[in-house]
RNA sequence: UGGGGUGUCGCCAAGCGGUAAGGCAGCAGGUUUUGAUCCUGCCAUGCGUUGGUUCGAAUCCAGCCACCCCAGCCA
């Protein structure tokens, strides 16, 4: 094999990003991760944060985290909390000290200024309302504002009142002087600042008036040294813009816009606006709700960082528009929890076995592999006894040849243990099976039956007498729908109303009882669980369940 | 005649003029004390479409079609 034949093709970026390293344009490479603290992170974002870390990374470059703090209205210090969690949980250092937009509040005003001076700038007293009127449609060009042709010295003074609070929100912004008839609305004389009484999380109330994204992005990329500003597709209309200020303005680097397509997710929902209405209207019961999209969700519902980062490398980065398939998403958190989790077994919903013919007081200690596939990790011991629990959907009274589980009359093997073989299902008046009489087949622990007649299948089960009580979260995909997304749909008619059921009375062995919050177990024939993190008592959520091939 | 972007297997995605990678899903087998994992095989005479250039086109050119984004004092 050569390595042309196995190596992983690169993306349109990592080409972009080789090429300017070999011709010279780039010396090193400087990206940055930018989101505004008005939410939490979600799938979305860590398409991005592997994006822009991983091509530092792979390039020997660095990659700042910077909060894009323009807008006080909806930002918050605890989402700055949570996004620092959420970057450094994927396994990401950002280069140096966080940066902020804000932090460079004085240096953007002072480019407004300049702006203003050379004439770029003005003051413009149309309301919100006329503005639009004036900034045309689609299809036809806008018209010049009648502020349009004050002089410097006017808009200087009247921006220097709009700092100084002298102006009412809403009573005047100041816009760039650039064409009113583009076809390319953003260079229809963008708003650069607005005013916001505001008290800002990082600047308290040092100011009362507010960049724009477009007058700060692009700057806030100079001031940082930005090489490659990596951006999704929406924004592609705005680089003309980007780019305006950065020939028009003495910035001290001059960096480039790049533009992928943003992440969707089939059968969920990445809007922001949508993550948080879930959580306000409390369909979920948080933003780290097991069944969210977030970054913290996926944590709490026991997806692993590896997963993630998988996840993100297969998807690749492009600037077509798809939908990527959750079964993608699964895979990666299934490849990896086989690999790395230990197996355990608890049995959900518990149906008592009586083994007959297994001495009533007698116990013993089987042992079973932490791993079928690895034996670093530990064994366990597997306590057994005259009564054990098993699942009530592996039992049945009679059954057709497909069924490979416990059948009166029939065997199936305990999994690290005996072999053992139905007799009778015991019911209650209702006529409901509520207990098993069954007889293990002697001399089968570790071995196949002596007889010859070997079982079909394989359950797990736990001791009646040694065990450890808990609930366990199952949780489906939170919409029903696979494009809740989508433009006119009320995807809150979409919910799953199955997406959790919690079973309360299951019973695992008794290692469990132990389990630490961010370990992962597989349970044997069921799935990956963890314990969760927010539950006092002993709770699992169910990360993933187990491919399943049986038809019934 | 508004501007910007995208169209390669059900989904994601390589391909950069020399005769369609890979992954996911699916299907068929094999191994298996998890109906898991693992292993093997199958899965685009075709690259939105129509023409053109060329010995040769998914790749170059032209037209057409479809879809996505933009009219926040949001980012």
């Amino acid at each position: 094999m050569t390595d042309t034949a196995t190596a992983k093709p690169l993306n349109f970026l990592q080409q972009l990003i080789k090429a300017d390293i070999e011709s010279g344009k780039t010396i090193k490479v400087v990206t940055r991760f930018p989101p505004e603290p008005n939410g939490y992170l979600h799938i979305g974002h860590a398409k991005s944060i592997c994006l822009n870390f991983g091509l530092a990374e792979e390039f020997g470059g660095q990659c700042n985290l910077r909060f894009d703090d323009t807008n006080p209205a909806k930002e918050d210090q605890r989402y700055i909390d949570a996004i620092k969690e959420d970057v450094k949980w994927l396994g990401y250092n950002w280069s140096g000290e966080v940066c902020y937009a804000s932090s460079y509040f004085d240096q953007l005003y002072a480019w407004a200024v300049q702006l203003i001076n050379d004439g770029n700038a003005y003051v413009c007293d149309l309301s919100a309302e006329q503005a639009r009127e004036y900034r045309g449609s689609l299809k036809e060009p806008g018209k010049n504002s009648p502020f349009r042709e004050r002089t410097a010295a006017e808009n200087l003074a009247l921006f220097t009142q709009m700092k100084d609070g002298v102006f009412d929100e809403g009573a005047c912004v100041l816009r760039a002087k650039i064409d009113m008839s583009h076809g390319n609305i953003n260079m229809r004389d963008p708003i650069l600042y607005r005013i916001r009484k505001q008290s800002h999380h990082q600047t308290g109330d040092k100011w009362c008036i507010y960049p724009n994204y477009d007058f700060a992005h692009g700057q806030e990329d100079a001031i940082e040294g930005i090489t490659h500003s990596i951006c999704t597709l929406e924004f592609a209309d705005h680089r003309p813009l980007y780019n305006w200020f950065i020939e028009n303005l003495p910035v001290p680097s001059k960096p480039t816009q790049y533009e992928f397509g943003r992440l969707n997710l089939n059968y969920t929902v990445t809007s922001k606006r949508k993550l948080k209405q879930l959580v306000d209207e409390g369909h979920v019961d948080g933003w780290d709700d097991p069944r969210m999209s977030t970054i913290a969700g996926y944590r709490r519902r026991g997806y692993t960082p590896a997963a993630l980062r998988k996840f993100c490398e297969m998807i690749g980065v492009t600037k077509s528009d798809g939908v990527v398939d959750v079964a993608m998403l699964e895979h990666a958190i299934r490849d990896d929890l086989d690999k790395n989790a230990p197996r355990a077994m608890c049995v959900l919903k518990p149906l008592k076995v009586f083994l007959t013919n297994y001495p009533k007081d007698k116990t013993e200690l089987l042992t079973a592999a932490g791993h079928p596939n690895r034996d670093d990790l530990p064994a366990r011991d597997l306590p057994f006894g005259a009564e054990i629990f098993i699942d009530i959907d592996d039992f049945r009274e009679e059954a057709n040849k497909k069924y490979k589980r416990l059948v009166v009359g029939k065997r199936v093997r305990l999994r690290g243990a005996y072999v053992i073989e139905a007799d009778n299902a015991i019911k209650n008046d209702a006529g409901e099976i509520i207990a098993v009489e069954a007889r293990i087949i002697e001399n089968t622990c570790g071995k196949d039956p002596e007889d010859g007649i070997k079982p079909k299948g394989v359950i797990h089960w736990v001791a009646a007498h040694d065990h450890v009580k808990c609930e366990v979260r199952l949780y489906e995909r939170l919409f029903t729908d696979p494009a809740p997304d989508a433009g006119d749909k009320n995807f809150l008619e979409l919910i799953n109303p199955e997406s959790l059921s919690v079973l309360s009375e299951c019973l695992a062995e008794k290692s469990l009882a132990t389990a630490v919050v961010g370990q992962a177990y597989q349970f044997e024939r069921e799935g990956y669980f963890c314990r969760d993190s927010h539950a006092s008592g002993l709770v699992f959520n169910r990360t993933i369940s187990l491919r399943d091939g049986f038809a019934d």
